[in-house]
RNA sequence: GGAGGCGUGGCCGAGUGGUCGAAGGCAGCGGUUUUGAAAACCGCCGUACCGUCAGGUACCAGGGGUUCGAAUCCCUUCGCCUCCGCCA
């Protein structure tokens, strides 16, 4: 969210900032600053009468012990009809904090004034590549041609248990993905200094309005309830960004506490509204996939320095392994919601002959920290300020087995385990009657 | 799921309708004293909003209500605790 008087004092500059992001948005800012405006004068009128009422109070008590019954009587009835004017002043605040607030609430964040300014993905520049792309001297497999005939990747009975866009993994596939979730585990908290978290799954309504996917992509979610008109529904996760961030939800964390760095691994759920007829065969978008999360949370001045680390921190997993991909800077239009910057890790697919998302490293400056109230004191006795709070796959479990499934695999439809993995993994080759 | 209890500042804890943003204690910070430390003593010690300042307003888990006036009464949601039931 953005900061209500920073946007009413700069309209100007908001607009021409949220329009990079996309032409629409230039205008949503338009009744933000009559609505402040209004919000300010309704302060400074309620609060007048509010500090009448609070003097005459005093009086009343003294009143209320004399012997002038009458004399209170009469008093009570004035202040009754001040008591009904401050009520109607705060109905009317309310209900301009109301507005005001939904309105800053669909407000996406401010790219950073660096960012490239692009309508869509073509417009991403890249910033580096790392690796090369193996080369085949057959035609290489897309990971569920693979994964099927050796009975490793079942969709079938995927979709008997759930629909669509679920998937069983068997035996080494099942092996595969958990050791990489250990191997990622690992190497974030022991090399990359990461605290691991277990977080839960199920969250309520104010953590996904923190993040920022709520009020605005309800619909990407999976949501439970309790009863029909449960009062206080769960939902999903749709990554583990969600608990990490808002861990310190309303918290003002001690001076040199900051940079935090958090890691977990958790099932994300994402209904996937909206993408009907894309990536639709495979692992590659699904309605529950796994990820390892990282998250931190820094100083304003440092934001950017963190930025860069996660993101280092999430290419040394796919260096680790092996994997060729390329890092690319997403232009304006392409950010997401709660994004100031973000550099996505995009791993080469052979079968698609082209790079695809594996990470997605943002900044998102005090955006969710100000919608999660998160802040940190600088040094003893100073005011407290909002945190920057950064987020990034670690990478994405699901994306990843199919990076190694595509780019280890070798003419017999067997694939080559990734060196890292072989101790976890007993052997150097998932193929044929070796799973 | 049933029955009951509780939710106050960083922590402990007082406060059951009137001058309470809230006693007291602990922790923390500053000072006096001391060769130094401890102890003792004095002072400070929540957050946000409005206001150029002085200052004002709001917040006692969240929301709503009663009242001239609510931390205090009522309703509701959430959370925690105890007992019973169920359960990985």
């Amino acid at each position: 969210m953005l900061d209500a008087r920073y946007v009413a004092e700069h309209l100007d500059e908001v607009r021409e900032r949220l329009s990079r992001r996309s032409p629409s948005w230039g205008s949503a800012v338009e009744a933000l600053g009559p609505l402040a405006e209004r919000r300010r004068r309704l302060i400074v009128e309620t609060e007048a009468l509010a500090a009448q009422r609070n003097a005459a109070n005093q009086a009343m008590a003294e009143l209320a012990k004399g012997p002038d019954k009458e004399a209170f009587a009469k008093r009570r009835d004035e202040l009754k009809a001040l008591s009904g004017q401050i009520k109607e002043k705060e109905a009317a605040l309310a209900e301009v904090l109301t507005e005001l607030e939904s309105r800053l609430l669909e407000l996406p964040n401010l790219p950073h004034p660096d960012v490239p300014v692009g309508a869509s993905e073509e417009d991403n520049r890249v910033v580096r590549s790392w690796g090369e792309a193996p080369r085949f001297d057959f035609e290489p497999k897309p990971h569920y041609e693979l994964g099927e005939p050796l009975g490793l990747l079942d969709f079938e009975r995927a979709a008997k248990l759930s629909g669509a866009r679920f998937s069983v993994l068997w035996g080494a596939a099942a092996r595969l993905e958990r050791a990489l979730v250990g191997f990622m585990l690992d190497l974030h908290t022991r090399e990359h200094g990461y605290r691991e978290v277990a977080p839960p799954y199920l969250v309520r309504g104010d953590a996904l309005r923190g993040t920022g996917q709520l009020p605005k992509f309800e619909a990407d979610l999976f949501k439970t309830q309790r009863s029909p008109d449960d009062p206080e529904p769960l939902y999903l996760i749709p990554t583990a960004e969600v608990p990490l961030t808002n861990l310190h939800a309303g918290e003002i964390l001690d001076p040199g506490v900051l940079p935090l760095a958090y890691t977990a691994f958790t099932p994300c759920f994402r209904s996937e509204a909206g993408s009907y007829g894309k990536d639709v065969r495979g692992l590659f978008r699904q309605h529950q996939f796994d990820k390892v999360e990282l998250v931190r949370f820094a100083e304003a001045e440092h934001s950017y320095e963190e930025l860069e680390k996660l993101t280092a921190h999430a290419e040394a997993v796919l260096q680790r392994l092996g994997l060729h991909y390329r890092v690319v800077e997403l232009c304006t239009g392409d950010l997401g919601f709660g994004s100031a910057k973000t550099y996505d890790l995009e791993v080469w697919l052979p079968s698609q002959q082209r790079f695809r998302e594996i990470s997605s490293c943002s900044n998102c400056e005090d955006f969710q920290a100000r919608r999660a109230q998160i802040r940190h004191r600088p040094a003893p006795k100073e005011k407290p300020r909002l945190v920057h709070t950064l987020n990034g796959s670690g990478v994405a479990v699901g994306r990843t087995l199919i990076a190694i499934f595509e780019q280890y695999q070798n003419a017999d439809g067997s694939i080559t385990v990734p060196e890292v993995l072989r101790p976890t993994m007993g052997t150097d080759r998932i193929g044929p009657g070796k799973s």
